[in-house]
DNA sequence: GTGGGATTACGAAATAATTCGTAGATGTAT
DNA sequence: ATACATCTACGAATTATTTCGTAATCCCAC
């Protein structure tokens, strides 16, 4: 094993990703119009091609090419890749310690009550899961 | 006012901050040695020094260069500049939901009992307080 | 006081990410 | 069919980060 799947993704990358991952396959053209109003400025045409290009030679982007206008979509899921940036985050920021993380984007930030009760409701379902270690592998449909 | 107090650290310089955090003013010697036992392989000391200089630039450290052997110390916050990193990651990452971060965090995770303990007590914390507005400003129906 | 080792300052190479210009190909409308 | 617009491919400039080599300086031991 000496190759990653997948590399993790620029910041450029990433903001493309999130295009794709809301709104499905799309053309360079629709991308490039999603980014330009997601920014203030406009982004040019050529860049986002570019990014697309060298996000195809990574493998974080399929293509369909039998148009002319290729279109593109994501090659990595949107939750393993936001976790594989927030393992390394952790690691980078915070020496490894997801309690810590959790601990500061709760305390020094404004979170409301229904956010907060969404929180308890996915702590007790992990105690539960925690607590009947009856079915080793609990994955499921 | 046009240079932000404090630009954002790269992963190097983060690295360099956690060893000032943890032990306190050094000296690039005591630093370098720290940064080589941290990684597998051993660190060039001009590298540490040059990121350390550049790090006084950008006013991340501070140096005493009273002795010849310059001693640097941390310039900002552990706690402050782990929010400011945070906030650029949940924006870039979690498209602005501290949310959905700690659910990720929470739930791709294995979370000891103890550090569920610790999270439902800031919860507790962070409901009292959000219940009792203590005179200050109170932004709610 | 001289030599050796440590330290600082500085320049520069290597790599990566972002940006865009230009050339060439292709499809469309008239 | 011709002209125009659009699209892809590619090269290249720019910036940032990381890395290290070299030269100059300084201190200590002898």
């Amino acid at each position: 094993m000496s190759k990653a799947p997948h590399p993790k993704p620029t910041d450029s990358e990433l903001e493309i990703l999130h295009v794709l991952w809301q709104h499905g396959p799309a053309t360079v053209r629709a991308i490039n119009d999603h980014l330009s109003q997601r920014r203030q400025a406009e982004v040019g045409y050529t860049t986002t091609l570019k990014i697309l290009q060298l996000m195809l030679e990574k493998a974080l982007v399929r293509r369909d090419d039998a148009d002319r206008s290729h279109v593109y979509r994501a090659a990595v899921r949107e939750q393993e890749t936001q976790g594989l940036l927030l393992d390394k985050f952790v690691d980078a920021t915070f020496g490894g310690s997801a309690l810590k993380l959790v601990m500061q984007a709760l305390g020094s930030r404004q979170t409301s009550a229904d956010e907060l009760a969404q929180i308890r409701r996915l702590l007790n379902d992990i105690e539960i899961q925690n607590s009947t270690p009856n079915s080793d592998d609990d994955d499921h449909a």
